[in-house]
DNA sequence: GGGAACAAGATTGTCAACAATCCTGGTGCG
DNA sequence: CGCACCAGGATTGTTGACAATCTTGTTCCC
């Protein structure tokens, strides 16, 4: 039961609440959804060709991710996630992801080292290109990689279950401008941390890096609505 | 966050799904459902008296909350928590709880500090008792009142919800003969780092306290099977 | 004109029945 | 004897209808 991994890309025959739960999320997190939007069941019911029973499924699991809110007789809305909060999570981020970092770094082999170092030198590509959002792409990528080599299950579903709650501080992060310019270096400290084996400097980098995200995501939340068909 | 907090003191006319919810949890919680116990919808539809439906709902709710287990098709069973995991949690918890004493260190009041120590001197007074249950009540109270006091809605959520998972070694973990000696100095070292309004020394104690948890772990997964009657 | 009482509409929560799926035991063949 | 195969039972997933609850617009009285 153990022998295949789970296939990044499969499933395409998902029945209906599972299906009704991805269609849900993806629309939220490509925002689709606004943040407090009524999700009527009879609505999504139509719109996904499902049951309201399995819409109804999907909402009560969606919100135990926390990207929808219920209250009873009153129905679902997309969760809005107000500033306060996202420096909660990203603070939150900030230690879980440091322990992740630390115990990555007690536990590299070359061939991580490797990819580290090679994101690294594709993240700087980006940088000199202007590439923003393949910039933002690679962050992701990088921040994913800390949470997989630390081997941490339950902080790797504790930080997943954050991921979700502020995707759309986290999309506009990266188009501010000379942000990039300050997050690149912590980016490759980050890296270099990790390869040299110190838990301590490693979670430290993280924590630097986290930090300063924190403080830009005022900054964040000023800014317009983004378009988001870049997605 | 979402609801699901339980609150120690509340909604006593809870209709149907709210209160097979909250029946559920309290069996779980309190060991009269086992680890790996199945839960089937049929039965625990008659045990609570409420329809098929509404124990559906709860069970979605509390796959959710992380202390039920749910696969397709082959119904939902007691989440079982191994030693692994146990020490998962416990380092999860180690970095949050840390983080929310940091915070709590630069916002504390008197009357707050009074509370802390009024704590301690009560671990104090139920060691020397001998008041091992106790012990492990103020233990809860303390962490909680750290919790509240970082006033981090969402790092109390997510301790909140891991707070579930451990309990069955969280209350073994007072009754390991020893155990209460060398937590009663490393709790009066965190009440004292608190009041003296250093985040970094009251970060560091938590984090010392809960690695000695950690390092006790593996005996408590030792331990034989407690009655928990004492609930 | 302002606010309480009320009724209609909309939406969620629950119930019972049906279909789909999985597990268990037995059966027959090699 | 071991193993693929196949009913039978048990359990979950889904559908549709009904009851309970909330919201909204209206009316009536002060």
């Amino acid at each position: 039961m153990t022998a295949a991994g789970p296939d990044p890309a499969a499933e395409p025959p998902a029945d209906g609440t599972a299906r009704v739960v991805d269609a849900v999320r993806r629309a939220i997190v490509a925002g689709e959804f606004v943040p407090d939007q009524r999700l009527v069941e009879a609505d999504l019911s139509e719109r996904f060709g499902a049951g309201r029973s399995s819409v109804r499924s999907a909402l009560l699991q969606l919100s135990g991710e926390g990207l929808v809110e219920r209250v009873q007789h009153r129905g679902a809305r997309v969760r809005a996630v107000p500033l306060a909060e996202a420096v909660e999570v990203t603070e939150v981020r900030m230690v879980v992801e440091g322990l992740c970092a630390a115990k990555a770094a007690t536990r590299l082999a070359d061939a991580d080292r490797e990819r580290l170092r090679g994101l690294g030198a594709a993240m700087r590509e980006a940088v000199a290109a202007g590439d923003l959002l393949g910039y933002s792409e690679l962050n992701q990528r990088l921040h994913a990689l800390v949470r997989a080599l630390g081997g941490q299950a339950t902080a790797a579903g504790v930080l997943e279950r954050l991921r979700g709650q502020n995707v759309r501080h986290r999309f506009r992060l990266a188009l501010l401008p000379g942000r990039v310019a300050a997050s690149l270096p912590e980016h490759l400290e980050i890296i270099e941390a990790l390869c040299s084996g110190d838990p301590r400097a490693a979670e430290a980098a993280v924590r630097g890096h986290l930090r300063s995200v924190i403080a830009a995501l005022p900054a964040v939340d000023r800014g317009p609505d983004l378009p988001l068909d870049s997605l």
